[in-house]
DNA sequence: GCATTTAAATTGTCAGACATTTACCATCCT
DNA sequence: AGGATGGTAAATGTCTGACAATTTAAATGC
């Protein structure tokens, strides 16, 4: 609870620390009120705009919430699955796009992980699922749908497989891995046969899920995977193309 | 990039969310440099320190780094693995701890995606990566390995398998399934015969990955699943009537 | 007893100032 | 001429004090 005037970091920053410390080790429970600004910038010795800063910090990362009025403050949040996704999914999405990560090294972590959680899909998804994952594949089918809607759908697709799992846990942890990877599909042009095909394989995962055929469904995985990894190289090669004929 | 009077949302929250729009689409790449605060609160209408305390949200999310001095000001941060890995695992945690999720179904998530890295971690392994599993087992034979470190020698361990995999990404996701469970699993009491069987299970699934035998490694990692779903099952059994006599 | 008003507490925002750090540049000495 | 030295400017980090907005709770009036 206490600060290093010589330390690198900002005052801001090392206030975050201690607050949040003492939320994960448990001494603040959830739904716990911090004390107010005024007194928390007089225990540790700051301003108050400093202590505004650490706490905006830590509700940047859901840790607490703030309300107004007489009553307000700074409350201990409880992180709701709703907000894990968003996180998760913004920071996969942030890794990918910026860290030059290679297509195929994605490609195979995300479905490698979603071929894991079609097993327990398959013994326990819900007809809202199966519906799911049914609409999405009909709406796939529309030729007048753009790439990035394509992909959106995509997306909603094995989200409603991953989902079928009933597993909140695998859910969170697969959005990322799933849902980061769009804007890496998104450079991808589907064709018009590109897309037949990946429609028929969806057809085929969705079939097998229906029919509670886990090894079906991991086949069917195990192609459509194949499959976005040569589409993936496809683009990835063009753009090198291109990439060189500019310089040249 | 122009904020909503009327919205509910603090200004140092809509300005956060338009800055962060700005960096998510492209529109600033890596290492670009933002506006100074000053020109920042003069193009948003608002007054530095609001400026402020949107750049600290920011900043908690690693999605800028700032620098004092004249050529100083925030930059877009590229977003290393390391951080990733933190907030991975900080989001897991807390979603965890603080989500009331029964262990059943985080152990049933964890090993889910572990179970799915170990073929690919058999296939690829190298040298230090046996080695330090290895390590983690030699370790965990110490009988007065306190049961924190029991557990954290467990996710080093674990942590290597996954590592074997030689996938940055696959390591990336699974930091948060695997030592986002670490609280949970310290509640659990090790004794000296759940220790014996842990660390047999261990060797054999070392063993396995170093004679590269997919198989043998799945099946030591399920009945690993299984014995830890049992000790997790009577930790909570057993707060569960201790709950009950307090309350009685 | 109930509606209304008032007061108090707390966060949100602003303005201006000073401290600190860092890069650049002009100056001076060798 | 060249390098060390110091100054200057730009930027973030921090402080002080104040006011606005919001919400609750108590006080007040009927």
């Amino acid at each position: 609870m206490k600060l290093d005037p010589a330390s690198p970091k900002d005052l801001s920053a090392q206030i975050a620390t201690a607050i949040r410390d003492e939320i994960v080790s448990g001494k603040l429970i959830v739904d716990a009120r911090l004390p107010s600004e005024a007194e928390l910038a007089e225990h540790f010795g700051v301003s108050r705009p400093t202590v505004r800063e650490a706490l905006k910090r830590l509700a940047a990362q859901s840790l607490i919430r703030t309300q107004r009025g007489a009553t307000g403050g700074a409350f201990v949040n409880r992180l709701s699955f709703e907000q894990a996704y968003g996180q998760q999914i913004t920071t996969s999405t942030l890794l990918l796009s910026m860290n030059a990560v290679s297509f195929d090294v994605a490609c195979e972590a995300r479905y490698t992980l979603e071929r894991a959680c079609a097993p327990l899909s398959a013994e326990r998804r819900g007809a809202d699922h199966l519906a799911r994952m049914w609409l999405e594949i009909m709406r796939q089918s529309r030729t007048e749908l753009s790439d990035e809607d394509f992909c959106a759908s995509d997306v909603a697709f094995h989200r409603a497989l991953v989902d079928g799992a009933g597993n909140a846990v695998l859910s969170y942890q697969l959005a990322g891995a799933v849902e980061g990877m769009q804007p890496l599909m998104n450079m991808i042009t589907f064709t018009a046969r590109s897309r037949a095909r990946i429609i028929v394989l969806h057809s085929r995962i969705a079939t097998a899920i229906e029919a509670q055929d886990a090894a079906a469904a991991d086949a069917a995985l195990a192609e459509l995977a194949d499959y976005t990894l040569t589409l993936g190289r496809d683009v990835m090669a063009q753009r090198r193309a291109q990439a060189q004929a500019t310089a040249g």
